[in-house]
RNA sequence: GGCCCGGUGGUCAAGCGGUUAAGACUCCGCCCUUUCACGGCGGCAACACGGGUUCGAGUCCCGUCCGGGUCACCA
């Protein structure tokens, strides 16, 4: 058996095989990672096989740990692969620099097939050339070259690449799922360059090898990829290989004109965590951007997700990454969450917020659950608990709870003793104790709860209302506050 | 510039020749509530434009405009 057939005896084949193939850039693309989840989806809905495939043919662009970071994404959000360089399999090695003998072999194979040739041409030449016309495609000079001047060269030892042989004429047509078939002149392409004279593959020629060889069924990648896509047609055509299916996404946009990009300020996956996001909540989000079950639900787990999934579904058109949409989504995870769940996740940030010991941080976290869209925002909404805001004694005017700096004056004023005589500080005896100066009063509830609320927080918005409130503080820090709205108004 | 692709409210997004053109987010109003929030109810707001084809077009065709992608020994 010879080497190329020893391959090919090698590969899947019978089930659905897709693969995430990123090349490692120290963080995860809210695009990329969008991707990874269609390329997931669809092999998980099949049954079929997912693996793992790192891009590094780019020396130039190595970032140390790197890989490390599409590992930890992926684990978290629940994007298992069955294949990959931390989990072998029948069509390894699953890095590309690894791969690196292979391509060369196959480069040869392309040349003797007539599909390719060598290209002698120094990187000097090709820049001026480039200078002179920048749109400009390659002039083919080493097209022709005779086998005499190539057995020359190749014995003085001069650099050469591998270009593709794209034929002169006719026309070629490649399939897409999303977009349909498209038609290009064979001269409107290009003989791009197949292997570097580094001996590494270039993006173009090692995806089709590896994909190939991997038995990679469906090809999930960005639509960028969509014009260079007929080439690969050719290149699959020249080996004799079967095209796989190609499924191209359009981009992830930050607004109509720019794509999400890390450059320009736009959040990667891991800043979205950093920043209090869920990591389900995020799944779900991308997973609607691009991609839509048609009807009216919008909240999917991962697995429900899997069991949808249709990939004819994917949208042509670009879509716009939604903050405001995203938080949305996060609350509702967050009120769909079991309190104690809610309660432990929470507890980190409110350990960081919160100091003053006695605070009673369940209660405060199931007050908090439904008020809390983003994880981030809870230090803010909490930082009243250590110690009370300087706030504007206007604060106590509130028209629709038709409060006064004289009646929350009174009203304060009729608090503390009231307060003072509950002896067991819970909930209840708080309220009735409350409640009796209402009636004492003879005024409505708000007049008393909401000055309450103010001497209390010093805000306007709060977790909670008067009565939770005081038994958060502890009785002997709610009659301090409470004195000191009262010197307030006075 | 050449080639390719796209274009339904501000955003996501149903729609597949006949609908009062769904739904969600945002925003606004009302109700509930001790505030805010939650929840409930309601509202504003769209088929880029022009020609065809058709009894009938967001849906099909052509053109225009706008936007994106691509034209590297980067992926």
């Amino acid at each position: 058996m010879d080497f190329f057939t020893q391959q090919e005896s090698r590969i899947p084949t019978g089930k659905v095989r897709t693969r995430f193939a990123p090349s490692p850039t120290g963080y995860m693309h809210v695009g990329n990672l969008r991707t990874a989840l269609y390329t997931w989806l669809i092999a998980r809905h099949a049954n079929g096989t997912f693996l793992l495939r790192i891009e590094d043919t780019d020396q130039e662009r190595l970032v140390e740990g790197a890989t490390d970071v599409i590992y930890n994404t992926l684990r978290q959000c629940g994007l298992d692969h069955d294949e990959g360089p931390d989990k072998p399999g029948p069509v390894g090695p699953y890095i590309q620099s690894e791969r690196r003998s292979l391509y060369g072999k196959y480069a040869e194979l392309l040349i003797e097939k007539g599909g390719a040739y060598r290209c002698f041409c120094t990187k000097e030449r090709l820049d001026e050339l480039h200078a002179k016309n920048p749109t400009a495609k390659y002039d083919g000079r080493c097209r022709h070259l005779s086998q005499q001047e190539i057995d020359e060269k190749l014995a003085a030892g001069v650099p050469y690449v591998v270009r593709q042989k794209i034929p002169t004429e006719g026309e070629t047509t490649f399939s897409d799922v999303i977009f349909g078939d498209i038609t290009v002149p064979n001269a409107d392409l290009d003989d791009n360059i197949l292997l570097k004279s580094d001996g590494l593959p270039t993006y173009n020629f090692a995806n089709v090898v590896d994909d190939h060889l991997m038995g990679i069924t469906h090809v999930v990648r960005g639509s960028e990829y969509l014009s260079s896509a007929p080439k690969y047609n050719l290149l699959y055509e020249a080996f004799g290989w079967d095209v796989p299916t190609y499924i191209h996404c359009s981009p992830v946009m930050r607004d109509a004109q720019h794509k999400m990009s890390k450059r320009h300020g736009d959040p990667s996956f891991e800043d979205l965590i950093a920043e209090g996001y869920l990591t389900e909540a995020v799944i779900n989000y991308i997973a609607l951007l691009g991609w839509s079950p048609g009807g009216e639900r919008e909240i999917f787990s991962l697995d429900e997700l899997r069991q949808i999934f249709d990939f004819h579904d994917i949208s042509k058109s670009p879509a716009v990454f939604d903050k405001a949409k995203l938080t949305w989504m996060n609350a509702e995870y967050i009120k769909a969450m079991a309190p104690e769940a809610f309660y432990e996740l929470a507890l980190p940030y409110l350990q960081k917020a919160v100091s003053t010991p006695g605070i009673d941080l369940r209660y405060l976290a199931a007050l908090l659950q439904p008020r809390c869209e983003v994880l981030t925002d809870l230090a803010e909404k909490v930082d009243f608990l250590d110690v009370l805001p300087e706030y504007d004694p206007a604060m106590y005017v509130h028209k629709k709870m038709k409060t006064t700096p004289e009646n929350s004056l009174q009203a304060l004023q009729a608090c503390v003793p009231a307060l003072e005589a509950v002896t067991d500080w819970n909930e209840s005896n708080i309220h009735d104790a409350l409640f009796a100066v209402v009636e004492q009063l003879g005024v409505k509830n708000g007049v008393v709860l909401w000055p309450v609320r103010v001497a209390v927080s010093g805000k306007q918005s709060t977790p909670g209302g008067a009565v939770e409130l005081c038994l958060l503080l502890g009785k002997e820090e709610t009659l301090r506050r409470l004195n000191k709205g009262i010197s307030l108004l006075s």
